[in-house]
DNA sequence: GTGGGTCATACTCGTCGAGTATCGCGAGGG
DNA sequence: CCCTCGCGATACTCGACGAGTATGACCCAC
């Protein structure tokens, strides 16, 4: 049985008339007289009376008749299902971030849209590490990270892409002498204290400000260490220190605390977004083209 | 789209493997590539993923699968439909009947076996007199009918069958003269006050019964008409006459009443099954079969 | 009885499904 | 580093079968 025989047997069911039939399907009446023949000894049993004045269904035509249409239709939606799916309309998507893509909005963006234009992609989010990200990407158990910090051997095996980047500013606080003035470098901090994120959570950030502020001619003075973005924050509500915070986090207004651009640290946060080299996934590429939408806008504003 | 290809892209799919199922196919290699391709050409994207060491599956060909088998289990489902309903195991049969067939039991045990052995196929039951019966298997209303005087052109259109006899008996007060006594025959009853049934009900039975009494010499004295088999019953009860009635209505016992057969009152009550001639509805022939079947033993029991 | 309408049958043609042989390619072992 | 092996793709052929034309059988209506 073929889905061919119950096209045809559909439309003769329907028209209850060989000749309109075939007329309706495009082909001569005697091969559609024959493949009915050939439906109705495959299934056993014959599917239409013939009388003089036309065709009837037999009572197992009347019983084949709806199954005949749900097969049919069933099949269509096969299709269109495989097609929307290669479209990246429909599927599962894993998708590892940092917590910091959090707090840039970049995923916040990104998740309300799917969520709003493409509705039938199942989302599923890991918060982990960037090191977790690599291995969970290796074993195929997510199709994306989101990280700052790309693995050294990332060339060999992930596509990795820019999506965001966010210039490093001072958070200092509200009364600090430097939160009156507009304009400040890096040489005006030498003597400040600093709180600061552990090494490990970013190193490429973290050396590119030790280097940059050796450059100025000192080593900042770390009186206090955290990790968390929020937590630095904090600490520079509480007059521990200054703090060197990404630009997005000023969205977060904090009592007590100033943001501050130092003119000549040019460090950014990169949020990087990467995926296994070869990976043709039609969800992962949708979701990467609107990761670099939605950058492409928050770029624009905070410069 | 065919069938063959749902078939084809299933067995890739689960073998991963285009030589291995080819081999589970019984067809050799290179026709299940083209045919996989002549598929992925159709849908309009790849559904597998070559490597070197075999395949994969893609999103869309993900998509695909779980689709692509419930397509061909409802095709299986569609066949299996309409074979069932060709043995009669399944489909719709709707039954016109007179009364009586109820009270003879048939029907209630027709019913039962239907209810416990193909509850699959739904019973419609309209309860009418033999004229109405006609018309409805004539407007295809109904596909059987139950009844006892078949209309009179009933051999140009429809086919007739006996399904069970019941002999005429005669029902008479306890406390009457002829309730003491073991045998009489229909001269026993000329002086009689007889309760009677109205011609037109069963005109054939009717006109029997006055047959044989004029053969044994007299009419009988109709001193009550009552229409139903039950109220005749209740009147003999009351004492006001003697009736006919068949034989099977001895089950529902009746204070004050006795039965006794006539020894030679040779009428029977004749339940027929009529259908369209050329109808060949195998429901309808696996109802007429248990009807046989239930009438024969019914017939047994009560000679 | 005859004509028109309807489905079945007979026969032919061409497409396409399936077979055999072979190629190209990439991975893994010597 | 090259060679071999395994796998899917391609090229080509054959035969089955789907589709076409012509025609037959049958029934109903006029």
């Amino acid at each position: 049985m073929e889905l061919r025989h119950l096209r045809y047997f559909v439309a003769v069911a329907e028209e209850l008339h060989f000749g309109r039939a075939a007329k309706r399907l495009r082909i001569a009446q005697p091969p559609l007289s024959r493949q009915i023949r050939d439906l109705e000894r495959e299934i056993g049993t014959p599917l239409f009376d013939r009388t003089a004045r036309g065709v009837d269904l037999t009572p197992a035509g009347s019983a084949f008749l709806p199954e005949a249409r749900l097969t049919l239709s069933q099949a269509e939606r096969a299709q269109r299902t495989a097609q929307r799916a290669a479209r990246g309309e429909t599927g599962r998507l894993r998708v590892g971030f940092v917590e910091a893509a959090t707090h840039s909005g970049i995923l916040p963006s990104v998740l309300s849209f799917f969520r709003m234009h493409l509705p039938s992609i199942g989302l599923s989010l890991f918060e982990m590490e960037a090191v977790q990200q690599s291995e969970a990407l290796r074993d195929g158990r997510v199709d994306l990270g989101l990280l700052h910090s790309p693995p050294l051997d990332a060339d060999r095996w992930l596509r990795v892409e820019p999506v965001h980047t966010d210039p490093i500013n001072l958070a200092v606080p509200s009364d600090h002498r430097l939160a009156g003035r507009a304009r400040f470098t890096l040489s005006d901090l030498a003597t400040e204290s600093f709180v600061l994120f552990p090494r490990d959570v970013a190193p490429s950030i973290y050396d590119g400000i030790i280097a940059r502020c050796r450059g100025a001619g000192f080593s900042p003075r770390v009186v206090q260490e955290a990790a968390g973005w929020h937590t630095l924050v904090s600490l520079v509500g509480a007059g521990v220190g200054v703090a060197f915070i990404p630009r997005s986090l000023r969205q977060f207004k904090h009592q007590g605390v100033a943001y501050r651009t130092v003119q000549d640290l040019d460090v950014h946060v990169e949020l990087l977004a990467v995926w296994k080299r070869g990976d043709r996934s039609p969800v992962r590429e949708r979701f990467v083209t609107a990761l670099r939408a939605v950058g492409k806008t928050r770029n624009k504003l905070s410069s």
